[in-house]
DNA sequence: CGATCATGATGCCGATAAGGTATGGATGCG
DNA sequence: CGCATCCATACCTTATCGGCATCATGATCG
C-alpha cells in the first residue's frame, strides 16, 4: 500500500531529479529509493519520472503528483502538530461563560491575555445569568464560568480571580449622596434596590452583613437580575443600592458612588468542572492565576 | 514513523470507538489495531483516547486529530487519483494555438466537445498570427496547434481536421457581384486581395492554383494576415479576395459572396511535436479526429 | 573506437515491523 | 461470585525495508 514516506521519498527526487542525490537527502542509500519509487509507480500504475542516462525528469503526471504530495504532507504533518498543539490545549475552543458583572472588571484583560498568549484557541465567551452560568458550567456547555463565589456548591471547583468593595449607589439628589462615605445605620430602613439571593448568593450576603453591622436586615423594594439594571433602576430614582464598586464605570446619569466605611467585599471565581479534560482549560485557568 | 496507515486505523476507531468492531471493519485482528494506535499515540507523544471498560472516547487532541486526520487521507487518496486521471490525460492543462479562421469553423464545436467530455482539462485557448503559430507549436509553448496546412514542415506532425472551400468576396456594387458562380477566368486581370505567402502558404497556394486555371497568375492588390481583415478591405471597395467560405458567416456589410467553379478547398489541421509527452494531447486529438 | 564513468536497477541478506493466535487483567453485570 | 466484555500483552510468523554488492546501460573522453 501506497504511504507518506514514499510520498516524501518521492518529493525529494522530484526536487533533485537524481536518485543517488535524493537518496543522500533522505539519508538512506540510493537501491531502496529507486525500489519505493518502483513500487510507487506500480499501484498508482503511473509512470511518474523518466529516466534518462543524464537525468530524470518528471511526466506530466509526475508533476501533478508532486504538487498533490506536498500538499498531502503538508496536512499531514500539520495534522500531527494540531495534535500536539492540542492536547498541549494551544490549539482548540474554550467556552467561558460570566456574568455581566465581570465583563466590567477581571474578564476584559484575562481574555485579551489569554487570547494574546494562546492565539489559536478560539475563545468562546457568552454572557449568562449567574444560575443559569452555574448549571451551564456543571453540564459541561461551558468549560468554565466567571461568578460571583457559588460558595463551593457541588460539583464545581472555583478559584477566586478578583476582589472588590461594594459601594453604595444612590440618586443623585437622595439624601445620602451628600455623605461622603456610608456606614451601616446609614441605610437603616433605607429600602434597597437588591438582587435576588438565589442570583447571587454571595452578594446578597455580603450586604446583609453590612447592613447587619447596623443592626438591622436589609429590605429589599425591588428586586432585579443584573446590576446593571438595578443601576440604572436607581438612575430613575427608585431607590439606592449596594452594588460592586466596577459599577462605577457604567456612567449612568443621575447616579452617584458613595465608598461604604469597611466596604465589604465580593469576590469573582472561576469556576469549572474538575473532570473537563479540555486541556486549553488548564491554560485558562493558570492565565486567570486559578492554577 | 506515523503514517497514514496508522491515520485510517485510527478513523476507523474513533468512528467505532470501539477496537475489536474497528478491527473487524478494517479485515484484521484486534491486537495489532491496538498496538498500531498506542505506537500513533506514543509518536505523537499524545492520548487521543481514553480507555474506559465500556467504551473508549475521543480526547480533545484526539477529536482534533480526527478531523485532520479526515482531510490528510482524503488528500492523500486523491493525490493518487489526480496522479492516474493526469497519467490517462483527463486532469491537467492543453493548450492550443488557433489561427482566427479556426475559430469561425472548427475550433468552437471541437473545444465544445474536449471539455464536455474532459471537464478537469484546462483548455487554454489561445489565436496567433500562423506564422508565429508553428513556431510556438514547434517550441512548446503549446501542445498543439489549429492552423492552414503547414505542408508537413520539420519537426510537426500534423492531421487534417477540416476541409472548406474557398469563395469571392466582393463588394457588392463590384461587377463580379452580378454572377453566380466564379470561374477561374473571370479573376483575369482582377487585383486581388490577399494572404502574403509566407502567412498561410496553403491558402495561397490554392489561390494561385484556381487562378492558373484560368491561365494567369494571381496579382495582388494589398496585402493583409488576417482573413477577417482581408474581407474588412473589401467591404470598403479596395478590391476583392479569394476567402474560405467561413468568412461568410462574419456578416461584413457590402460584401457578397460568390462560387468558384471547381472551387478550391483549403484544409484546416491540428500540428503537434510528436516528442510532446502531455497525455490530454492525445485525448484532443483522439476528439478532433486525428487520433 | 574502446575504456571509463555515471546512473539507475537488481540480487541477496539481516534487521525491523506488522499481523495473527493465545492469553492476561480490569471492569461491569446478572 | 462467576461470567462476559474489552483492551493489552506475549509470543510467533511473515512481510517489508534498507544496506551492500553488483549489473546493465548510455554518455564521455582519451
Amino acid at each position: 500500500m501506497i504511504d507518506i514516506r514514499q510520498m516524501r521519498y518521492f518529493v525529494a527526487l522530484a526536487e533533485t531529479l537524481h536518485f543517488g542525490r535524493a537518496a543522500e537527502r533522505l539519508r538512506m542509500s540510493q537501491p531502496p529509493l529507486s525500489r519505493q519509487i518502483a513500487s510507487l509507480e506500480a499501484e498508482l500504475g503511473v509512470r511518474l519520472l523518466e529516466r534518462h542516462s543524464r537525468q530524470a525528469s518528471l511526466t506530466f503526471a509526475g508533476q501533478r503528483f508532486l504538487e498533490d504530495c506536498r500538499t498531502t504532507i503538508a496536512a499531514f504533518d500539520q495534522a500531527c502538530e494540531n495534535a500536539r498543539m492540542a492536547d498541549r490545549g494551544e490549539l482548540g475552543e474554550l467556552s467561558i461563560g460570566f456574568m455581566m458583572s465581570s465583563a466590567y472588571t477581571v474578564l476584559p484583560a484575562l481574555a485579551r491575555r489569554f487570547t494574546a498568549k494562546h492565539p489559536r484557541v478560539a475563545l468562546r465567551l457568552r454572557e449568562l445569568l449567574p444560575p443559569d452560568l452555574e448549571e451551564a458550567v456543571k453540564s459541561g456547555r461551558f468549560d468554565a464560568g466567571i461568578m460571583f463565589d457559588v460558595g463551593g456548591v457541588g460539583g464545581l471547583e472555583a478559584r477566586v480571580i478578583h476582589r472588590e468593595a461594594l459601594c453604595l449607589a444612590a440618586p443623585s439628589d437622595h439624601p445620602l449622596a451628600l455623605k461622603v462615605e456610608i456606614a451601616p445605620e446609614d441605610l437603616g430602613g433605607v429600602p434597597l434596590i437588591i438582587a435576588p439571593a438565589e442570583t447571587t448568593p454571595s452578594l446578597r450576603e455580603a450586604i446583609t452583613g453590612f447592613c447587619r453591622r447596623g443592626g438591622f436586615e436589609p429590605t429589599a423594594r425591588l428586586e432585579a437580575q443584573l446590576q446593571q439594571t438595578i443601576v440604572s433602576l436607581v438612575s430613575e430614582g427608585l431607590g439606592v443600592a449596594v452594588t460592586p464598586s466596577s459599577m462605577r464605570k457604567l456612567g449612568v446619569a443621575n447616579v452617584v458612588y458613595r465608598d461604604l466605611v469597611d466596604a465589604p467585599q465580593i469576590e469573582h471565581v472561576v469556576a469549572w468542572r474538575p473532570a473537563n479534560l479540555n486541556p486549553a482549560l488548564r491554560l485558562f485557568l493558570a492565565e486567570a492565576g486559578a492554577g
